[in-house]
DNA sequence: CTGTTAGCGCCTTCAC
DNA sequence: GTGAAGGCGCTAACAG
């Protein structure tokens, strides 16, 4: 079972194992010849470079870490999407963890990227990050950091790759009122992130330019899951039962709001309209067709990806400069599947 | 941004640095005084391990890859999750990689799986997988090997953990027949890969049984992709407007049909039932509710991840023995949200 | 063009 | 309980 290495491939040629690391990453000062002979024998013996060794060596891993919250939402794979063509085609490996939210697992994941020399990492934080410690630790240890999407809201100083919320969030919340919305609640999601914060203000700004009242009483907060979005709808509606619109801060809750709305056999977009961030694909066949902001995650990883090499390649040389990048997120309206919407009045 | 190593640890404190290595493994003959100054000392200087030469060293790196067409999907981010629960409760930390269902990918995963020493490794192949070669030379390489879910149909002598294919699809040709259906049409998955095999058989075998003529017809082989799903609905109901029902090998493609048959205003279930193996959290939302044939994604995950963690530490001593685990489908009904199903008599 | 030498940081005998 | 020595597999000077 022992794995050949570059000394066996150099003993069976009579040469130095110095020459043959040399021909296997075709170095350019080895004789053709020589180099054929190398990779002929190295095929033959079935021989695996040892990266660890080679990493060890160089002190560097051509690796990428990236942190999301879970993978299984459609937001953080298309944004995987994105890291992974940029990253493949600067020639970097990308290695993927989920944080489940959770902050003791992200500081473990952490740990281990450090341990395993990544040569720098991407992020989106935990919704119950609060501490900080852990990101900060890795610019110490040299290794370049960028936030993806979601972004502590103490931290100034940081490469950031973001969606404008507060815009996307003032669009969702008109598109609302111009569907003739006159009570709409908002589902918010962690006050610790920023882009939370955005998408609040958004929402109350636009009810005030349009002169609509901004009630504390309609904003709940929660961590937006799908269970949320059914529970805090059913909560609202009990006391609030004139509610005709939502802006959630995500899709996931949406969908939860849609499914209890459902089980009381309210109409959307009729009896409430609903409006959330992200843009996951079945969106459009579920009923009614979601209306969402998408935020554009093939492009925000792809962005990140390249804000990150291009850190990592000029670490040296060029004195640390934060960049932050901000994307346009889209409206896409899918209410109108059945034409014009007719409000009905209660 | 030098990283701290042993050895200075070691010089500071006046010992060596192989008793430094001994206290941080927290190997028992270490006087426990000792151990502190160790850690103490490591704290102080921001230490942190190097697993690249640790694993050199140990020529093995505690890891177990993950090889998945696609992380998106809601099944295998589910595999992913209970991977991940098994692998960590045993101390193991998981690679994650998406071929994209593209050998090329594949081969190149496994390549870099190799040179990074991974453990053991688990499993889904690409649909476009029909030369199994870089698969089997992993065990040359003496790391064990797990499928899941999708396996060659052409590999006998393998680990894996799968469900009853043959007996889901039975179950939900019976539930449609038993819903009324009269012609019904399969969209089957490409037959390199047993699963999709055995869905087909178990589709022709259960109309056979109830004495329903199984039509060449109608069972439309693809990678089963939503936009699948819509045409071959569309291309199918043109050539045979009588079709009244559908088994889908996955709810992907099922989603796409209903969203085809939304844009012709077609009612389902009343004039057209649908069924799909996989069960994503939308199933539920979407309009109607799909019904679905659950594949316990993670429970999958975890069996498999035990087998292999067994495989891994057995290396050695046992003679290498294959293991086949089978797990069943459920059969999730939830066409019947409106009430009874009326089909509609043409 | 190729060989020599000297580590990367850690672990593991083998001594004492 | 601790130290000394050697090497995991590879690469990067420095010679020639």
């Amino acid at each position: 079972m022992k794995k050949a290495t570059i000394h066996e491939i150099a003993k069976a040629l009579n040469i130095d194992s110095s020459t043959v690391s040399r021909a296997l990453n075709n170095n350019s000062r080895v004789a053709k010849k020589t180099k054929e002979k190398v990779f002929n024998k190295a095929k033959e013996l079935g021989y695996k470079p040892n990266l660890l060794a080679s990493n060890l060596r160089k002190n560097r891993s051509n690796t990428i870490g990236v942190v999301v919250p879970r993978i299984s939402r459609y937001f953080f794979s298309t944004i995987i999407a994105g890291i992974e063509e940029v990253a493949f085609k600067e020639g970097f490996n990308v290695v993927i963890s989920q944080s489940l939210e959770q902050v003791k697992r992200e500081k473990k994941i952490m740990d281990n990227f450090v341990s395993n020399r990544v040569d720098g990492v991407l992020m989106s934080i935990a919704w119950e990050s609060n501490d900080f410690q852990h990101l900060q630790n890795l610019e110490g240890l040299g290794i370049p950091l960028v936030f993806l999407d979601r972004h502590p809201a103490s931290l100034e100083s940081c490469n950031k790759v973001i969606i404008d919320d507060y815009k996307g969030a003032c669009e969702a919340v008109d598109h609302l009122i111009k569907s003739g919305c006159k009570k709409i609640a908002h589902f918010a999601g962690p006050q610790f992130l920023e882009i939370y914060k955005s998408r609040l203000k958004g929402y109350s700004d636009t009810l005030k330019k349009n002169k609509l009242k901004s009630e504390p009483k309609l904003i709940v907060a929660s961590h937006l899951m799908k269970d949320d979005g059914f529970n805090i709808m059913r909560d609202l509606l009990e006391k609030h039962p004139d509610i005709d619109g939502v802006f959630s801060a995500n899709d996931e809750a949406a969908v939860g709001a849609i499914k209890f709305l459902k089980k009381i056999g309210k109409k959307v977009p009729e009896d409430i309209s609903i409006v959330g961030f992200s843009n996951d694909p079945l969106s459009e066949v579920v009923e009614p067709p979601l209306t969402t902001v998408d935020q554009f995650g093939a492009e925000m990883g792809k962005k990140a990806c390249e804000l990150l090499i291009q850190n990592i390649k000029h670490q040296k040389d060029d004195p640390f400069q934060y960049q932050t990048i901000i994307l346009s997120p889209k409206l896409i309206e899918r209410e109108s599947s059945r034409g014009v919407i007719e409000r009905r009045i209660n």
